[in-house]
DNA sequence: GCCTAGGTCCCGTGA
DNA sequence: TCACGGGGCCTAGGC
């Protein structure tokens, strides 16, 4: 049995054949189309070739022929997709009742319409996020600092979680912030939160720890205003031996090409 | 001339077909096939049906059966895509010099191989972005407070832009940030961010509004806290009108429905 | 090139 | 369900 078949017919056969494929298949159509939007904002895309798809939980992307994100999109949840035809042209078109926002594609031409019987369990395996930094952190303390001592991870405050917190051999505490990208002002301002609410809270004294991938000279001067400590880790030359580890059984399995 | 050509062969003609039309078409695979990318993060896709699109300017985006986000995908500006053959494997990779990011695709089986001969020289139309919302404020101060006037839009400090800057009929400085959608912790903590700024180098008394489509319980806590005021805009009921006149001549063209 | 901020962000997690 | 925060965020705009 073919996984993929290109649908033939007027603008009508199709928008009868795609109902009946919706949510059964995933549908993918290569025409020239516009394509208008009305929701959280208004878009409005002049004629062009461009590819559809639309997946089986009704998920819609409108790609052109430039960049990774879609010139238009509707994510799954909204109401059925509607498939149907004005003279010659194919009319895709979804409402989410509860934004009432409306998505329509009209395609003037249609150069090929193809259905997709894809089947896929797998689930995709990350290694490298920032909570697996923050636990590297934890594990490897001298990083931070000589005297660093974690105590926990995810710290609650109203102010949001603290990534890391821990305590010097004075019994200073210290607040860890990690990101994996280069730190932004936002960061810093972040950390000064948690830190002015543990002052107030504890009465002590509370050092503050920026750690990121790299420093702006703007993010630098806020952070010697604040009287905190910046910290740069290049995380994908510590990772990489770890992760291996991590996923070397799956990965044997990537390079013995045995399918699944 | 054929807009869609589908591609025939092995492993190693579509390799070195692909090659070739690589950057002069869009090409669309089906096909059962697993991912590894290493770079920013470490992620392994196991073995599964996918629709992989390569983009003329080698943006290359994988499709799973479901929702908007690709599985995986690479920004162009990498290397050179690389088309290849291991055995009866269809292999895709690149590599990005710079952040030494690299992603392998293995295609076991090739259920159909599509390239399209696209062109788009349209533009995406876009309103109601925040800046869209920005200018509407400033021309509309009585949303804001019966005695706003705006002085200043887009007013830089060192802590970042301030979208709106006003002051009412005592003098009083009033900041106003403004939000598309509903407010977050962060927003009300960028606004504190802002007004601590002016009330230290100013020396005056300085009045915050959030603008947003909506607040949260915790998020109007924080503005009592800091003496904010909330404004809630539906946006989407303010604009219709005026977005449809920025757009009547496009949107003729749109229901005119002549191509281009 | 880097830095900054917006996004129809999307998406997972947890309450 | 909603709120919150991360993301290989992506992308546009400034400098």
């Amino acid at each position: 049995m073919k996984r993929t078949i290109n649908l033939k017919g007027t603008a009508k056969e199709l928008a009868q054949q795609l109902s009946e494929e919706s949510c059964k298949k995933t549908i993918v159509i290569f025409g020239f189309c516009k394509a208008i939007f009305d929701g959280r904002i208004k878009s409005f895309l002049p004629g062009g070739d461009r590819l559809l798809i639309v997946k089986k939980d009704e998920s819609l992307i409108l790609h052109g022929s430039k960049g990774v994100k879609p010139l238009n999109w509707q994510k799954s949840g909204a109401g059925k997709i509607n498939y149907s035809a004005k003279g010659s042209t194919l009319v895709v078109s979804t409402f989410r009742p509860k934004t009432k926002e409306t998505l329509e594609i009209l395609f003037t031409r249609v150069y090929q319409t193809t259905t997709f019987d894809d089947h896929d369990s797998a689930t995709l395996n990350i290694f490298g996020s920032e909570s697996d930094l923050s636990d590297y952190l934890f594990d490897h303390p001298e990083i931070i600092g000589p005297d660093f001592q974690p105590t926990t991870r995810e710290y609650e405050t109203p102010f949001g979680f603290i990534d890391l917190r821990g305590v010097d051999k004075h019994g200073n505490i210290i607040i860890v912030e990690v990101k994996k990208q280069s730190a932004t002002p936002a960061d810093a301002h972040q950390l000064k939160r948690y830190v002015d609410y543990f002052q107030d809270v504890e009465k002590v004294s509370v050092r503050g720890v920026l750690v990121a991938a790299g420093f702006s000279e703007k993010v630098l001067s806020l952070l010697r205003t604040y009287d905190f400590k910046p910290v740069v880790v290049f995380w994908q030359e510590i990772f990489p031996s770890k992760a291996t580890l991590n996923m070397s059984h799956t990965l044997d399995d990537f390079y013995n090409n045995n399918p699944k």
